[in-house]
DNA sequence: TCCTAGAGGCTCATCAACAG
DNA sequence: CTGTTGATGAGCCTCTAGGA
């Protein structure tokens, strides 16, 4: 086995007689690999990092020596950092091939347009403006007209075509003599602007998220209920969540409400509640119902999604509006199933349990918005026959979370059931559940079982 | 054909505290 | 594990030429 030290020792013998304008940090570690006769796939990040710390240490013994060109150093170091980062089509942990792939997939086949981006219009410097002969322009378009400029006028050098022999107009923007390309669109950056036009909506937003920045998450404070401020009786209407709950542990305590006997998250909640006032009142309770409850006193405006739960015409303008939601969603543009069958779910009591073994995924559509409803994950092409309360579209919520015990239906349905309120964890449930359910397409379905696939979408009205 | 550099904005997954 | 919301970081988007 080679220890660090050694490796060390040859990695900085190997740098110091290699041209660092051409050398990589991955053919540092072949070099090494070739030299000891060991894989180092596992030491990328450890090569990198001593190949980032030889060259400060050469920059700064440079500086310290006094060299008279203080400045080409520096460049030269640049471009070497720059070389040195490349790892020539190695991902850093080394174990990123699949998402290689997926980005190659992506690429080539997304050619679209957003306003967003590198498409923003955006306005350009007196020296750029001077040059392109236009006050704004998006930043490509500027990259496009550099390359005409420098393609017409030859201006690529003929020894390193990646180099950029500067003309006058290029020295009055650029500054230097020549520059390599990629260091070009750095350098453009310093003439490229935002668009001053927005200022007062960029500015709210950027006062926003400055304001949001310093109070995050649990720490930001909330509304409280009527209720949920008579119950604190210290006339704060605004709370942070961890703050409330602190408050009213320290009263669940001080008051001796908790229910020994049951154990677990088992309490007398009762007692709190009713001096909250809250209109649903249980004997007893656990503690996640009593979390949901404390929710809705913190957020009063919220929808409870359970009284409805007995209406169906409710849940159907529900799925509707989400339906027509979704469908501008750009996740579910690419499939031509889109969401709709909640309310199915809840009403079928689970009468498909026969079926679920037959639960036939074939792709995955993710979609997270911020609402009443969030983070549903879908699956289309699913087989679990529902009762539809729509003719269409059909797409099979993913409920094959523990369809391997079918006992556990029930608590799959309280979950759906709650949606709107218990939305992340039911994410996260579902995605565990995705990995571990057959992966077959209609089609394959019915290849494979021989029968038509029962999860073919009804057409039927309800 | 894919990767490399660089820019800013957008989407999405994950993490944070709190209780038993 | 159970729920909550906002911050955060990773990855993708566009464009270019050269090299593997």
């Amino acid at each position: 086995m080679v220890s660090d030290s050694e490796l060390i020792g040859r990695l900085r013998d190997f740098l110091r007689n290699s041209d660092l304008n051409t050398t990589t940090t991955a053919i540092v570690r072949r070099k090494l690999e070739e030299d000891f006769g060991i894989d180092l796939s596992d030491k990328k990040r450890f090569i990198r990092e001593q190949v980032d710390l030889f060259l400060q240490t050469e920059h700064e013994k440079a500086v310290e020596e006094g060299y008279g060109h203080c400045e080409e150093v520096e460049q030269e170091d640049g471009d070497e950092n720059l070389k040195m980062e490349t790892e020539d089509g190695d991902s850093e942990d080394g174990d990123n091939d699949d998402e290689d792939d997926e980005k190659g997939k992506t690429s080539s086949d997304k050619a679209k347009k957003r306003g967003g981006g590198f498409s923003k219009l955006c306005s350009l410097s007196p020296q750029l403006q001077e040059f392109i002969g236009a006050t704004e322009m998006a930043r490509t378009e500027v990259v496009k007209q550099l390359w005409n400029h420098i393609r017409e006028n030859n201006l690529q050098d003929p020894s390193n075509r990646r180099n950029i022999l500067c003309d006058e107009p290029l020295k009055a923007l650029f500054g230097v003599n020549s520059i390599n390309m990629f260091q070009m669109n750095k350098a453009l950056s310093k003439h490229i602007w935002p668009l001053e036009s927005n200022d007062d909506s960029d500015d709210s937003a950027r006062e926003d998220k400055r304001q949001k920045k310093g109070k995050s998450g649990f720490l930001a404070p909330l509304p409280l209920s009527d209720a949920l401020v008579a119950f604190l009786g210290t006339g704060e209407d605004a709370l942070p969540r961890s703050d409330v709950v602190k408050r009213m542990w320290d009263y669940i305590k001080q008051n001796n409400l908790q229910n020994g006997k049951s154990g677990g998250g088992n309490m007398r909640v009762d007692v709190v509640l009713l001096l909250c006032k809250v209109a649903k009142v249980k004997t007893k309770s656990n503690l996640c119902w009593w979390n949901k409850e404390l929710f809705r006193n913190i957020h009063p405006q919220m929808v409870d999604l359970s009284n409805s739960i007995d209406d169906l015409s409710n849940y159907k303008m529900d799925c509707e509006e989400i339906y027509e939601e979704t469908k501008a969603y750009k996740n579910v543009a690419k499939t031509e199933e889109v969401l709709g069958s909640l309310p199915s779910l809840l009403t079928s009591d689970c009468a498909h349990r026969n079926e679920v073994k037959h639960l036939v995924p074939k792709h995955t559509v993710n979609i997270q918005h911020r609402g009443i409803f969030a983070y549903f994950t879908c699956v289309a092409y699913g087989v679990l026959p529902l009762v539809q309360p729509f003719s269409n579209p059909i797409l099979y919520l993913d409920v094959a979370l523990d369809f391997q015990q079918p006992t556990k239906i029930e608590s799959i349905k309280t979950r759906l059931f709650f949606m709107g309120v218990y939305t992340l964890s039911f994410h996260k449930n579902l995605k565990r559940a995705s990995d571990n359910i057959l992966s077959l397409s209609t089609q394959e379905y019915q290849m494979k079982v021989g029968s038509e696939c029962p999860g073919q979408p009804l057409r039927s009205s309800p």
